[in-house]
DNA sequence: AAGATCAAGCTTTTT
DNA sequence: GCTTGATCTT
């Protein structure tokens, strides 16, 4: 973890407020490095193609790029930064540069540092919608009823907040989860909506009950002195919309604005930057309306797609030469994003060669998938005739939702092969770290109650309910902190007992604290150490026998490692709360599991996609809730993933599944019927060929099956096989995954009598394509893919294999 | 006040 | 099937 970015924030919060700095800075000179190179021509421009250099020399007025996967939009993005210093049309400050992740902002810095000659460019603006909106608030933090320390809430607080705002508010728990009304607040904060502004049809709809609370929880935080994440554009909306002399500064000041990943905008976003572009209307918009995923959490395709609409006379400029991928990979992503309606619409192609097809399996069941997975990634890392040895580092499995990883991930166990799950539970939200975090809280901050409720019984000092409680009722009514409160109940013998004691420590190890904190130039790594070791906390965990109290002692230490990147405890916390990165540098190569989401925006030579089953994905869900836009965004998350590949893509599904802990009988995806056939491999099932490349062959006879069982033969199988003698061997299974054989569906006929693996016998009610109706004697109704059932004799009730 | 047992629910995720 | 939260027990 760094400051870094986050460092550059405190420096321009801590810098003169407003309009003194924009004048004075106005009026420095501009080096004359730059201006002589505005003459010069610019080397850089050569190593673009003609879009990518169209959309850099467009530098005056809105432009929108449309940048396809692996186009090459970073270095356009990063080129027309460069570009614009160098031309002297902006300094670095002066350019407003947008991201929604740190990394990629932090990835985006250092590739401007680099074409800039290997130096800090300077960019202070640079960073994402929140960073930079904090930065901008704590400036302003009063005119939107905030200090200017204002601490930053995560899911987490915000999440018990809302817990404790329906408890007072005597409404039943289980009708009005503080899950619900956190999305329903997030929903109307994404809008842009305060209280004041959510359309009265809007809160009816959850009976003025969710207005209400929301109301009150914005009271709360402000008393709190605290925003949550999405107060953090939806102040700043407000502030430009309030103080238009403050929003002329900014607009002023900012020259020119780039936004990447435009589809992924909500309205607060979009707001925030149609005002602060406004005027000069020097807007950037790089973004591929393909790979908008994140319409759940309040995301807009249609900003993308309206945006010549709201910029009239917009250059749009669109990059379509693909340089990740092989031709077969990019036409089996075309053919599945063609299925949706009101694109933009962009033509990707290469000049790369062929290379091998996408490949296409199925498997029996989800563990039989992982199985197969971890053979090919082992025969990859050897190598094969078709393709060179692969390092882990160049694979990566990437899946619809996160429980599908446990099957790869219990596998890889067992046979030994290396993985990284990315995107797990992030550093800054870990348990052990929270805890230690609102220590430092509550020693720099006293009046912090969120914190104080968090620790005051971690680790257990026997204060619980009641005497929370008890502390709660004095605090209010002496209009105290619940810390001041803690010793005002102590001070009136209103607590007795061990916990007394113990409470008593506690009020007085944070009075040393907070007095430490006070001290100018104090060690406040030393002083972190210090709080956590006699508030006990650190013993906690020291006595703590369950097998992850290690980890979480080295994370403590990580953290306190950490502090040393901050000048003190209270800047540390100011800024903390924005990055929520986990930089843990692990050694060696490693295949990486991730959900979809998470691999946006990365690349492998080779991917796994696993899963494509109806109802997980696309997911059913999805569907419900959002019907066909909810279909569509899948798509485009299956065209995210289909373009991650560079070399070799592999999709996979599994006719069986188990869904909470129930045997699903699960069909294919629907995409994968919208994979175009030219461009696909269908593999033959595990166990039959050794999972080589090549054209799918035809289905052997049980015969060849028996007599290719040095398949097994594999290390992985082996080492699993070793370790797990007593576990039932695959021979049943693997005699039955002549899956995909779609062929064989012609030799049913409705009313015939199947046996299927895991739902037994039944029969046949309907036959639609590749898909029976079965009705199964035990499991019920159910939809099958063909090859999974076998044919039986009315006669006998022989188990036909 | 803290451990034990039971019921309910269960995507995707960054800041 | 497994985790989380709520209630029950000691």
């Amino acid at each position: 973890m760094n400051g870094y970015d986050e460092n550059d924030a405190f420096e321009a919060a801590a810098a003169p407020q407003g309009a003194p700095q924009v004048e004075a800075q106005a009026q420095a000179p501009v080096p004359l490095s730059q201006r002589a190179m505005a003459a010069r021509p610019a080397p850089y421009l050569d190593d673009l193609n003609p879009a990518q250099r169209a959309a850099v020399e467009a530098m005056d007025g809105p432009v929108l790029m449309l940048a396809g996967a692996g186009t090459g939009k970073t270095k356009a993005l990063t080129t027309r930064i460069v570009h614009l210093l160098n031309t002297g049309r902006a300094r670095p400050n002066e350019v407003l540069a947008v991201t929604f992740t740190n990394k990629a902002a932090r990835e985006m810095k250092l590739r401007v540092g680099h074409l800039m000659g290997g130096t800090d460019a300077g960019l202070a603006w640079m960073g994402t919608f929140h960073s930079i909106s904090v930065k901008i608030l704590r400036r302003h933090a009063e005119l939107v009823g905030l200090k200017s320390n204002f601490t930053i809430l995560d899911t987490d607080d915000q999440l018990r907040l809302l817990k404790q705002l329906i408890t007072a508010s005597h409404i039943d728990e289980k009708r009005w989860p503080a899950r619900m009304l956190a999305g329903i607040i997030n929903s109307w904060k994404n809008r842009a909506w305060t209280p004041g502004k959510v359309p009265a049809a809007e809160a009816a709809a959850y009976n003025n009950r969710g207005i209400e609370l929301y109301q009150q929880y914005q009271d709360r935080l402000r008393s709190l002195n605290a925003t949550d994440f999405g107060d953090l554009l939806l102040h700043t909306v407000t502030l430009f919309q309030a103080y238009p002399d403050i929003l002329q500064q900014y607009q002023r000041w900012f020259k020119y604005i780039l936004v990447d990943e435009y589809q992924d905008t909500n309205v607060a976003q979009y707001l925030w930057l149609r005002l602060l572009a406004q005027s000069h209307k020097n807007i950037c918009c790089v973004g591929d309306d393909d790979q908008s995923i994140y319409g759940w959490r309040g995301a807009e395709v249609g900003n993308i797609l309206r945006f010549e609409k709201d910029f009239p006379g917009a250059h749009v400029v669109r990059l379509e030469q693909n340089y990740r991928s092989t031709p077969h990979i990019l036409a089996a992503a075309s053919g599945v994003i063609a299925g949706n309606a009101g694109r933009l619409g962009k033509t990707l192609w290469t000049e790369q060669e062929d290379g091998e097809k996408v490949r296409l399996i199925g498997h029996w069941d989800g563990e039989e998938e992982a199985r197969w997975i971890g053979d090919e990634l082992e025969t990859l890392q050897r190598g094969t005739r078709a393709m060179a040895p692969h390092s882990l580092d160049d694979m990566a499995i990437l899946v619809r939702a996160s429980h599908q990883m446990r099957a790869f991930e219990d596998q890889f166990l067992t046979i030994g092969l290396p993985y990284r799950v990315i995107g797990g539970p992030r550093f800054y939200e870990r348990q052990e770290i929270r805890d230690a975090m609102a220590y430092f809280r509550l020693a720099v901050s006293p009046d912090d109650d969120l914190a104080f409720e968090r620790v005051v019984n971690t680790p257990k000092r026997g204060l619980g309910d009641k005497a929370q409680q008890n502390i709660q009722r004095v605090a209010r009514a002496g209009g105290l902190s619940l810390l001041d409160g803690a010793r005002a109940l102590l001070a009136e013998g209103g607590i007795g007992g061990k916990g007394a004691g113990q409470l008593r420590v506690f009020t007085e190890g944070m009075a040393r604290w907070h007095l430490a904190t006070l001290a100018p130039n104090y060690n406040h790594v030393e002083l972190a150490e210090v709080i956590l070791e006699e508030s006990g906390y650190t013993a906690m965990w020291q006595n703590d026998k369950t097998p992850e109290a290690p980890g979480r002692l080295e994370n403590l230490k990580e953290l306190v490692k950490a502090l040393d990147n901050f000048e003190n405890l209270q800047g540390f916390l100011e800024h903390v709360s924005l990055i929520m990165e986990n930089e843990t540098e692990e050694q060696g190569a490693k295949v990486s599991i991730m959900t979809l989401h998470a691999a946006k925006g990365l690349e492998f030579p080779v991917v796994f996609l696993p899963g494509w089953e109806d109802g997980l994905f696309p997911s059913q869900r999805s569907m419900d809730e959002s019907g066909t836009k909810g279909l569509e965004e899948e798509r485009r998350l299956a065209y995210v993933g289909i373009t991650r590949a560079e070399e070799l893509c592999t999709i996979s599904f599994a006719a069986n599944r188990r869904v909470y802990g129930q045997w699903q009988s699960q069909l294919p995806s629907r995409f994968i019927d919208e994979l175009p056939a030219a461009h696909v491999a269908i593999l033959t099932p595990p166990g039959l060929y050794g999972g080589g490349f090549g054209a799918a062959a035809p289905a052997p006879r049980l015969e060849e099956r028996v007599a290719s069982a040095d398949v097994y033969n594999s290390p992985g199988w082996r080492r699993m096989q070793e370790r797990s003698a007593q576990r039932p061997t695959a021979q049943p299974r693997a005699a039955k995954t002549s899956i995909i054989d779609m062929a064989a569906v012609s030799s049913f006929t409705k009313g015939d009598r199947v046996f299927h693996q895991k739902f037994g016998y039944g029969r046949i009610d309907g036959i639609e394509g590749d898909k029976l109706d079965v009705a199964f004697e035990k499991a019920g109704s159910k939809k099958v893919v063909a090859g999974f059932v076998v044919l039986v004799d009315d006669a006998h009730d022989d188990v036909p294999f």
